[in-house]
DNA sequence: TTCTTAATAAGAATATATACTATTAAGGAA
DNA sequence: TTCCTTAATAGTATATATTCTTATTAAGAA
């Protein structure tokens, strides 16, 4: 039988507060500030419990950690391709697109992940202003960055 | 200046030979198996270069190690979420998706990741082989294996 | 209160991918 | 052709994300 632990109501909580679609890392790091005994294995476990329950969204993206999320409704998402954030994207959902199959070869469809890639206003900031400067800095830089 | 070594000729070929989608890793093992000093960082290297000169593409599926593909149209994949492998799926393509976005606040989008996911005939087929066997034994294989 | 065992903490292990560094070799110049 | 510059390589180390292992703890039933 499943067991109410506190571990797990601190993960489901975390995720409630942290509203910006955390990291598995994220969510450790806000627990492990008040409770610092907790297991990094033990937020992993909780998370794709919750998710596995519905309590809450696992973010499976692209080159990315997985991202969960407090929020119900489907809603699509976008990733910056230089900072590795994630962002909701206002969209109406598309729930039907597997009617859009034409041919799936005897494949059962259980659904679909759509992501949204781009660059994030702050990142787009961040290339003007250093388009003045060196170029060439710019673009190790821009490679250097990092998925969150 | 580039340079065409042998390392990335055999890279190119090996992808070209694979055409189901193959990880890095499987290319390498394709090549090092006719040449075995070649280094999995160089695979890596010129897979990537590959990409971005666009003589092959890289695919990069949520929860999977990246994929490559010869192939030079645009087209979906589905994922299978027992096996992992990836499969390609016939459906028109989308080319305009982000006209459908309402708000990406401020952001520059520069396309969309879109697979899909389900069961493939094999696993579906073991599945049900399986059904008549120990439920719990079949669960336990099911979790058990990973993405390729 | 006791007991069973699911869940945990801590850390090792694994998988994917990139970074580092000494060495090699591609291809232009002499 | 031979030499030279330096991009690319092999081999290793490192980074990152996640799962696995094992002894211990504690949730909740009896």
């Amino acid at each position: 039988m499943k067991r109410n632990t506190i571990q797990r109501s601190l993960t489901l909580e975390a995720v409630q507060k942290l509203k910006n679609h955390p990291t598995a890392d994220e969510v450790y790091e806000e627990i492990s500030a008040e409770h610092p005994t907790i297991s990094k294995g033990t937020v992993y476990r909780n998370l794709n419990q919750l998710a596995d329950s519905g309590e809450i969204r696992k973010m499976e993206i692209p080159s990315c950690p997985d991202h969960f999320d407090h929020c119900c409704h489907e809603h699509y998402h976008i990733r910056c391709l230089k900072c590795g954030r994630v962002f909701d994207i206002d969209m109406d959902y598309i729930s039907d697109l597997e009617k859009s199959v034409k041919n799936a070869y005897g494949f059962a469809i259980k659904g679909y992940d759509l992501v949204f890639k781009g660059i994030c206003p702050d990142c787009s900031q961040a290339l003007e202003n250093r388009a003045d400067a060196d170029a060439k800095d710019s673009v190790n830089n821009k490679e250097k960055e990092k998925c969150e």
